[in-house]
RNA sequence: GGAAGGGUGGCUGAGAGGUCGAAAGCGCCCGACUCGAAAUCGGGUAGGCGGGCCAAAACCCGCCUCGUGGGUUCAAAUCCCACCCCUUCCGCCA
């Protein structure tokens, strides 16, 4: 969530930052509320200090064996005056909270104003499109084919949009997320999670997810657990109410998890297969960090993504996304978008984001400076990578004119040596 | 699922209606001793909110916080209720 000082001091300036990414938002109710309470806060201290003080004197009476029922009767009527102002305070952050918690983060100065999303900046390209010199063959077709992928029978167990891999195409799935987690732990330095894949409403508000983005979400309601969307929940509240020590920062985490989406209304003409499903599975990149360091942070994380595909050979593009596109908890947010030849389009494959001391703040996630001044961590998160579009490219881009698919030298040691899916 | 015990500062842990934001120890910081260090000795060491002053920092004052939320009371870490979490044991099951 946003700071509610920085709101209160200097609103017009927010106002404007808000607005690149919404023009509809307004924060005079809250400006109101905020004032209100503060307001209430010096009535009621006022009145528990007279409360405290006549509390010490009434036990020195008690202690002298004096009588003290006049002290007492007097005391009852400011006890009923405080418990109503405190329910009255009480209602007023409430309002706060509600108004504050669905506030976007302020999008940084480097990042394009715009509410389309097609207006995202190109900030560098790496490789060329695949000559495949015959019409490519989209991955459906090439699953079906070579018996690696199965929608049909995984709609019998789940329904729709659902994955199914079978053997080479498993094994392929499986020789990803190896190759991934290999080079983010052993050449990029992050330390690897298994996170649990259900996280309480309590992470999912942290994380930014609710309260705006629930229908996107699988509930557990006899449990009140949800289906972690991507393994940022789960990191994000890792280090949640801590005070973390400046000397421990950047802390870098991967973490492999399956990630579950209901993508309630987002059924795309042409989105067959696995460009859009309901679950599959990513590594997670994610830091902590001070304020200091996150956008070179950032830019890094972007880096480590980018050497996975540059490791796999696939063709992509890396954009900068406009303000009104880019996640509630995010600063500034950076996609990596892999060519596919059949679709003939760019696909988002990774999403680099700094969300500052957004999600730090409402996870109450801090650290102590060297001075011992207590500040809020900047958090970064980011894709490293998601497999289902990886495996698109993969068997679109390296697809023979046979049918059959070579496998990228990267993967093949993890394979057993197979070079090509026939 | 059943039973018992327990959640107190960075950590261990005492406190069982008023003098308790909280003993003691450890850790950490500052100082003394020392050529320097260790040991020793002295001092300091939780967070949040609001106000004084709004431009920050420092300082001062007040309020709140002993798992969370309610209740009793003039007054709650302490008594009552509900919930959450942890530990141990039993049962069940990968």
């Amino acid at each position: 969530m946003l700071d509610l000082k920085l709101i209160r001091e200097d609103p017009e300036g927010v106002l404007e930052r808000l607005r690149r990414r919404d023009p509809t938002l307004s924060l005079d109710e809250l400006l109101a509320q905020d004032k209100r309470r503060r307001e209430l806060l010096v009535q009621v201290e006022r009145l528990k200090q007279q409360r405290n003080r006549a509390s010490d004197e009434i036990a020195e009476l008690k202690r002298q064996g004096r009588d003290a029922s006049a002290e007492i009767a007097q005391m009852q009527e400011v006890a009923r005056r405080v418990r109503e102002l405190d329910q009255e305070l009480k209602a007023c952050e409430a309002d706060i909270e509600r108004l504050l918690v669905v506030l976007p983060n302020l999008p940084h100065p480097s990042v394009p104003v715009s509410q389309r999303k097609e207006d995202k900046v190109l900030l560098r390209e790496w490789g060329r499109k695949p000559e495949l010199g015959f019409k490519p063959r989209n991955h459906v077709e090439l699953g079906r084919a070579l018996g690696i992928l199965d929608f049909e029978r995984a709609a019998r167990i789940a329904g729709a949009q659902f994955p199914m891999h079978v053997g080479l195409g498993a094994r392929l799935e499986w020789a990803l997320l190896s190759l991934m987690i290999d080079m983010n732990v052993r050449e990029h330095g992050y330390t690897l999670v298994l996170p649990p894949y259900l996280a309480n409403p309590t992470s999912l508000f942290v994380a930014g997810n609710l309260p705006k983005f629930g229908d996107q979400l699988y509930r557990c309601e006899s449990d009140d657990l949800y289906l972690i969307p991507t393994a940022e929940v789960s990191l994000a509240n890792l280090h949640r109410g801590e005070i973390l020590s400046e000397s421990d920062l950047p802390l870098r985490y991967a973490a492999y998890s399956a990630c579950f989406r209901r993508e309630a209304g987002t059924y795309g003409a042409g989105e067959r297969g696995l460009i859009r499903v309901h679950q599959f599975n990513k590594v997670e990149l994610f830091k902590f960090t001070t304020a200091e360091t996150s956008y070179d942070e950032l830019d890094s994380m972007v880096q480590d993504a980018e050497r996975i595909l540059q490791r796999l050979g696939l063709h992509y593009r890396v954009m900068l996304l406009p303000s009104g596109d880019i996640a509630q908890q995010s600063a500034k947010t950076v996609d990596i978008e892999v060519w596919l030849p059949a679709q003939e389009a760019y696909y988002e494959v990774s999403s680099c984001s700094n969300c500052e001391d957004y999600q730090a703040r409402g996870g109450n996630v801090r650290y102590r400076t060297e001075e011992g001044r207590i500040r809020f961590v900047h958090t970064l998160n980011g894709s490293g990578l998601a497999t289902p579009r990886l495996m698109v490219a993969i068997l679109e881009s390296f697809q023979q004119e046979d049918g059959s698919v070579v496998v990228p030298p990267a993967l093949r040691p993890y394979l057993g040596g197979v070079e090509a899916i026939r």
